[in-house]
DNA sequence: TTGTACGCGTTATCAA
DNA sequence: TTGATAACGCGTACAA
């Protein structure tokens, strides 16, 4: 491999003028900058960051944890974050936690071992606040927490207004007529399903309408817990006439409980939910949802984070941005009024 | 920031017997072990793999350059190759180049400037042979080319046969019923495109049936194309009674096409693709895919090339692994004769 | 078994 | 402006 050494002799000149033709930092005679790069050239060389790293104390690297990349909402993150990352010369270093807490505690381990300028986070659930978010800001890492902020500590974060938007989607629901409505929520450690499930609240109650206990179903945000909470809401003998569901990946599992007992959105039941994957619109059921600005949360995360990282002041007063969410009316729910059967 | 030297002060013993315990590679008294273990605890030391990576010449990290992770088609990909990475304590470097090769060679150079020990590399389509890719390798540093292999390169891979597996597709859709079929295909610029082009040229000629030129409509993998030329199909006067369209992303474009123009499928025109989202089962209409192993494509690229790394072994002979795919046959692909009109 | 000293490839400081 | 040299934090050969 070669090195800065190797240059500065084959150009006849000093290793630290090569140095400071690389940075620029330092004027250098344009005749000497000429030798520097044409030794450059000739030999191939390739700056080794690493050792530019440990010289300079910062890695240019950001961190980034997410629950899971195959999941649109987080891919879409991901690419966002990058977006900016890059524009500043950053890089993206991508861990999944597939919300376990276990692996989120390694991957930070790993991170501040390879010490990443500052973390990008959406944290896994959790009973107990999560001590080792605060010892790895107190180690001097930047954090900034996406889509979901841990109870209890201080930290900026990107998030988008989910009692609002959730408060907006019943809201709609309601206008169509419906009156028995249910809600599959994600796990209440996470204050994002919390504040989905509060907005749901909210607008029943402004309609004077009390939720039944059975209709408000507490999953995880996965696959498996739609599909499961799904079959129990649609097998009750009084089953709601509209559901939300928290998120797509559960909103997957609902949609094939509802197939498997042969029932129809919009005919047998409405839905909703939090999420719109691209394909939303060539499919059927087209899914009411509650668009949320993924890619932008990324984006803004990471402005915000590298922000944080050149100004190097401590978080005393963190920063939280919240993002608007949009709702797409679309057919999965339909006027109740028009269905036959609905009361 | 803790170092080896302040953990040695504190413990009473010297920098190399610190460094000893940390990596194990040389036996310790118990004793000593024991004070060092506890110095790191009180001080709260982490080690710095920067530092390490420099003096030891390799960074433990995996560049992964992919097309867009946002298509789940790579994402899952790239969930695979960090399971294998992970598992050999690799991080994954992650980027996207969006099919642009300018971005490539850009990503390249990043990469080989942060010293990541070896490449996972999705290569853009380009008319030229890729030469940053031969730099690349010639500078010492293994490549597995994932999914698309460039044109006379030398390099490991791990792809799917794409041409039986189209083939398997055609054959299929041919034993419904259908002899009026139509290809949307990638870029002419991909081997897996060609593959896809070939698979159902044979098909067809194997069933004595001769392709109509104007069925043949060369896309570029993105939704746009599949979109634009979906309605070009469509509106043709005489369209295909089938289209195999070559990618997912195309196919929502084609979707989003027949949604346009009113039509329905499977009842005015049959489809099939390649790539098979999580979601397929639960909406409509249900797409008969080739259902290629993503996750497993990462997997066994990140193993092929750890696996490289350490036998430090030129690769004469490159590797080619060629894994399964799997048709998945749904009600996209109609029986064509129990259909109004279809000849 | 333990300690000392050197080097990995940079950048930055200081004389010249 | 330029060149020599000291760090950055770690691993390891070598001597003790």
């Amino acid at each position: 491999m070669i090195t800065t050494k190797e240059v500065a002799k084959k150009a006849g000149v000093s290793i630290g003028t090569v140095s400071n033709v690389l940075t620029g930092n330092i004027r250098v005679s344009a005749q000497r900058k000429e030798r520097v790069r044409k030794a450059i050239q000739e030999l191939g060389y390739h700056p080794n960051d690493i050792a530019r790293c440990l010289k300079l104390n910062r890695t240019k690297m950001l961190g980034m944890v997410v629950t899971d990349i195959t999941n649109p909402f987080f891919s879409q993150m991901v690419r966002g974050a990058e977006e900016a990352a890059l524009k500043h010369d950053y890089l993206l270093l991508t861990f999944n936690t597939d919300d376990r807490v276990e692996r989120e505690k390694q991957v930070l381990l790993v991170l501040r071992a390879r010490r990443v300028d500052g973390l990008l986070l959406v944290v896994a659930p959790t009973a107990e606040s999560p001590s080792h978010i605060v010892e790895t800001l107190n180690s001097g890492t930047p954090i900034v927490c996406l889509d979901r902020v841990p109870p209890g500590i201080k930290v900026d974060s990107v998030t988008v207004d989910n009692a609002a938007a959730a408060r907006e989607c019943v809201k709609h629901i309601l206008s169509v007529g419906h009156k028995r409505i249910g809600i599959i929520t994600g796990s209440m450690q996470l204050q994002t399903a919390r504040e989905r499930l509060q907005g749901f609240e909210k607008a029943l109650k402004e309609a004077h309408i009390t939720p039944k206990a059975g209709w408000i179903q507490q999953g995880d945000f996965h696959t498996q817990s739609g599909y499961r909470l799904g079959r129990e809401l649609l097998l009750s003998t009084d089953r709601p006439s509209a559901v939300l569901v928290s998120n797509w990946l559960m909103m997957i599992g609902f949609l094939k409980a509802l197939g498997e007992l042969e029932l129809v959105c919009p005919r047998d039941i409405s839905v909703a939910t939090f999420d719109d994957p691209p394909m939303s619109d060539v499919f059927r059921p087209q899914i009411t949802a509650v668009a949320q600005p993924a890619y932008s949360i990324g984006y803004a995360g990471a402005e915000l984070l590298i922000q944080r990282i050149a100004s190097k002041r401590g978080t005393e007063n963190p920063l939280a941005i919240r993002l608007p969410a949009e709702l797409k009316i679309r057919e999965s729910t339909a006027d109740s009024t028009s269905i036959a059967g609905e009361m």
